[in-house]
DNA sequence: TCTGGGGTCCTAGGACCC
DNA sequence: TCTGGGGTCCTAGGACCC
């Protein structure tokens, strides 16, 4: 049976919680991201401000000399967004139990069978958009395919407020004239790539033999390619998806060269990740410590712990193991630095979790952190020791 | 114009094991 | 003394997405 696949996407989402909030920004234009003086960029702004070229990812500097000085600028408030976004998840679950959030603004539903309970895929949709409106009062962008990526496509296709239906039988002709950007996969590198090739739109990719594609991108996203521009795409939900990774990281105003600076840094983003992972119950046994340099040069360096933590203390230790590794690294300025754990447990124990920040489990801390150095040294060490080789190279 | 922060997934190479 | 092939784990980097 085909299945019908619903994709909602919130308009302009921390934009829009800003201005329902506060009246007197509505109908202005409004960012939200970095402070229009300092590093970064734009998350989102509202249809005001996109009126003036103004986009998502936009550097924050680019953006300020082209909005009015009417524009509000505004820092993310996550938390808040999280809650509205907790309220849209909750509400659409009395449509379909079958909901799964892809980010904090936009949600695939499994609709299948649907149609006996509600209507025609419109009826689903419109009921989607009445319910997230009577309940926080926002706007969403909805639309509904035969599968993830053309109701994806489908909900882009109208915005904002938008409701489109892409029936299995127009999916080829709803597909054909699109640029190939909207594949999945497919972004600011690969697309110029294929453009060279001239290809622009999607039956363009479709009219390519797999093989050229395979050869072009490597061959699982030749693959991947080559059925989605057919559109075929999963049309599978999955409601309960375990997070693989987490992660803080912070940019700084201007670019660091003090060792106490970054250390106390990585002390601050190593207690955030503890932190997040005791509350989820989660320890890991990858640390891994991400440094970008200046000018705009990314490094991750990683290490497997024995046992799995979510300490603070032992996820700084290592992370700071791993940067005073790096001997090449020397006083270069640092732009960014950031910690993340993953590797989780096949099977937790609640034993294992250091449920208590201040506590470790006497003896094994002291143990963990010499087998990091000890994996550390052997690795960047004298002679350059692979961890696991049985002796060094004579 | 100058590039955030949170993520996911893929690739490729080396080590290791059988 | 020279050296296959498959599978798996680990790590670094990169592309991509919201």
């Amino acid at each position: 049976m085909p299945r019908l696949i619903m994709h909602v996407d919130l308009d302009a989402f921390y934009a829009a919680v800003e201005q329902r909030d506060r009246p007197e920004w509505r109908g202005r234009p409004v960012v939200v991201g970095a402070a229009p003086g300092g590093r970064g960029v734009v998350a989102t702004c509202s249809y005001e401000a996109r009126r003036y070229g103004v986009h998502s990812a936009m550097p924050i500097a680019v953006a300020a000399r082209r909005l009015p000085p009417e524009t509000v600028y505004v820092r993310p408030d996550m938390a808040r967004y999280a809650r509205v976004s907790r309220e849209i998840m909750t509400v659409l679950q009395t449509l379909s139990p079958v909901v799964e959030p892809v980010s904090i603004d936009e949600a695939y539903l499994d609709c299948t069978g649907l149609q006996r309970l509600i209507g025609p895929p419109e009826a689903i949709g419109r009921r989607a958009k009445a319910v997230i409106r009577e309940a926080v009062g926002l706007t969403a962008s909805v639309g509904l395919g035969p599968n993830r990526l053309i109701a994806k496509l489908a909900s882009d296709s109208h915005k904002p407020d938008g409701l489109t239906v892409v029936p299995a039988g127009q999916v080829q002709a709803f597909l054909d004239p699109m640029p190939l950007a909207v594949l999945r996969g497919v972004g600011v590198k690969t697309a110029p790539r294929l453009e060279r090739l001239g290809l622009h739109s999607v039956g363009d990719i479709r009219r390519l033999p797999l093989e050229t594609l395979r050869r072009q991108l490597g061959a699982r996203a030749g693959t991947a390619v080559h059925q989605q521009a057919r559109g075929i795409a999963d049309d599978r939900v999955y409601p309960a998806r375990e997070r693989q990774s987490i992660s803080k990281e912070t940019t700084f105003g201007t670019d660091v060269t003090d060792p106490e600076v970054l250390r106390e840094t990585l002390r601050w983003a190593a207690q955030e990740v503890g932190y997040v992972a005791r509350q989820e119950g989660r320890a890991g046994s990858v640390v891994t410590l991400k440094v970008r340099l200046h000018p705009f040069e990314t490094h991750t360096r990683s290490g497997t712990l024995r046992a799995a933590t979510a300490d603070d203390r032992m996820l700084f230790r290592t992370a700071w193991a791993l940067l005073q590794a790096e001997h090449w690294l020397g006083r270069r300025a640092v732009r960014l630095i950031g910690v993340g754990l993953s590797g989780w447990h096949s099977e937790p124990e609640q034993g294992d979790l250091f449920a208590d920040s201040g506590v470790i489990p006497e003896g094994s801390d002291a143990d963990r952190l010499h087998e990091t150095l000890d994996a550390i040294r052997d690795k960047f060490g004298k002679g350059m020791i692979q961890r696991g080789m049985a002796r060094p190279p004579s």
